[in-house]
DNA sequence: GTTAACATTGACGTTAACGTAAACCTTGGG
DNA sequence: CCCAAGGTTTACGTTAACGTCAATGTTAAC
């Protein structure tokens, strides 16, 4: 294990609302709906380290796909806390798999939309290279 | 071309509704915002074509990827109305390849986010491993 | 032609996800 | 030590996307 990574390791809250385009509102807001758990400096304000920042762009990413908080808080919380016993190591197990199916199956779809656009688009094509040849 | 296409063309509301698992609600409120416009009967009542169904498919589409309501308006508009023009077909096909490429970088993001669960994943198929050989 | 099932237009309520403002505390540089 | 820049909590405001009546009109089957 390496010992302590200098570097710019910790963030405040406006590193990581400049980062990632959001306002440290947000991130606050996160971190209410227990998203995310920064440690506090002495004087309580917020220190954000690697991994926090790595749950962050998680969350965002997530958002993204139209996930809604309370299930990206499932989804990213299913690797945390201390899954004490097997038993709830497999539960975990069985709640990211069916996440994974249901990303693959956004993939499929995302393909689809492609697909529909693109269609869309060569029927405008069509329509304007008559145009060009003078057409009504 | 094919003369009437017989079938079980038009569609009421509740006929899309069950179809698509939305309420009637959602529909007509989609309508308000202009993405969708029906024809109606003497009565007043909607009656949707197979191109308005496909139409509402490609909005329910959108919108499970996190699109609002708006952008999938420009996004499905971008192929109707009446562009009489050649330059605002241009525009219109111009949006449409900015489109795609927002969706070709959300299919990448998708694999990021597939292959971050599977970490994940992998780490407590390890550590299961390690409590079933008898460790703490 | 009379209902039961379904539709329509308001109008107001609700929830998620923040924005914004106030009042106050921390921190780092000169 | 001092203060400007940035952080904290609390609380209320806002917007998108519907949900939920209510009052009324329309259809389809019998």
């Amino acid at each position: 294990m390496l010992p302590d990574h200098p570097g710019s390791e910790p963030f405040t809250i406006s590193d990581l609302a400049a980062e990632f385009d959001v306002s440290a509102r947000t991130i606050r807001f996160y971190e209410e709906k227990g998203l995310l758990a920064p440690r506090r400096t002495r004087g309580n304000q917020r220190i954000y380290s690697r991994r926090d920042r790595a749950r962050l762009r998680l969350i965002l990413r997530g958002k993204r796909f139209g996930y809604r908080l309370d299930e990206i808080a499932e989804m990213i919380g299913f690797g945390e806390g201390d899954p004490d016993e097997a038993a709830q190591i497999r539960k975990s197990l069985a709640y990211g798999e069916r996440k994974l199916e249901e990303i693959r199956e956004r993939m499929r779809e995302l393909k689809l939309m492609e697909e529909d656009l693109q269609a869309v688009a060569a029927k405008l094509r069509r329509r304007l290279a008559q145009l060009e040849k003078g057409e009504s």
